[in-house]
DNA sequence: ACCTGAACACCGTTCAAGT
DNA sequence: ACCTGAACACCGTTCAAGT
């Protein structure tokens, strides 16, 4: 599409539009944020962010070109949100358990985020940053506890097997119990190589 | 909807009707197989089935009321075509890297089946179906190798973490370099409680 | 740069009408 | 019972036209 330059109309000083555009990309994604959270990827729609705001369909489109676009802005919000700020105490378990309920959530979204992502490159990028961040995270939550060598195929072992506990509806006590299971499993033998 | 009577015009056998509409209905089920395999859940319509038959829209609807009933059967035959047959022999590790292998090429169909499911009655049956057939193969794969008060735990475990394996497309080696890590871990050691 | 409104080619579902 | 054809209310995308 070209980069846009700063501004168009004469009169407007650059950083006032600069605000403007800001702030409306910001109610488009809050709505989108909305729809998602309400009804999931079949909600959102053009149409019903444009009717939301009282703007034209196209002019949602305007700013996020396809459907996939808003998607993937207005999921990183939600992520943002919604994993941003883990709880600060609590051992190995708490963490992981918090984690776990928090994308058992999101479950929906996240299933969504990858069957788009085989389409969408802006979908593709959000699903890497988001295996990525789970991946450190994890990864720093497991060093005290796991021998050096094995430390890279514990975490992404775990993450793999937290993605699969997503993929089917399970109860919670369920879910938990094949978490704590598997973490054992791995973490109580620090000495085998 | 209500039950269908076996025949409808006087003049036709029993049989013979039957063998009719059975045959309709597979040749609208392989139509689907064809569009599925070719282009995944959205390329998969009424009206694409219906045009490769040469009917009308909603004929196809007459057998399969909504797209899901007609993905689930589509699907079903799918499943049992690629993983009906099993090889005879080979160990754990083979049998395991053959079923990772095929499920993995069916990755984006499994995963609009995942997504069906929490929508439709049909797509949650078949879920439920291939769970249970999955769980059931590898108990038994596993059985001779697993403690029995493991076994359950094990096995379950195990299916989840394949599940998350198809989750993101990965290379396949690092899927089978994976796969092999969790089960080494599991299994190697029979005698722990 | 930003937004409108109309148009295009779909989609799934419903339903009256035929045989 | 089975199938057609028309209708309904959508969808995402494109594009000429306005400011």
């Amino acid at each position: 599409m070209g980069a846009h330059p700063l501004r168009y109309r004469p009169g407007m000083p650059r950083n006032r539009q600069d605000v403007d555009r800001d702030a409306k990309i910001a109610e488009i994604r809050e709505a989108a944020v909305g729809l998602l959270r309400a009804g999931g990827y079949p909600a959102l729609s053009h149409s019903a962010v444009a009717k939301e705001l009282g703007l034209a369909r196209t002019a949602v489109a305007w700013y996020f070109a396809s459907k996939d676009d808003l998607f993937a802005a207005a999921l990183a919000d939600i992520y943002a949100a919604d994993l941003g700020t883990p709880p600060a105490d609590g051992d190995v378990m708490v963490r992981l358990r918090w984690a776990v309920e928090r994308l058992t959530a999101l479950q929906p979204l996240t299933h969504a985020l990858h069957e788009r992502a085989r389409h969408s490159p802006a979908a593709a990028e959000l699903e890497a940053a988001l295996q990525n961040s789970l991946c450190t995270r994890l990864r720093a939550l497991l060093a005290p506890h796991v021998a050096a060598d094995r430390l890279d195929r514990v975490t992404t072992t775990v993450v793999v097997f937290v993605e699969g506990l997503l993929v089917q509806p399970r109860t919670t006590p369920d879910r938990l119990g094949l978490l704590e299971f598997l973490v054992t499993e791995l973490i109580g033998t620090p000495g085998r190589s």
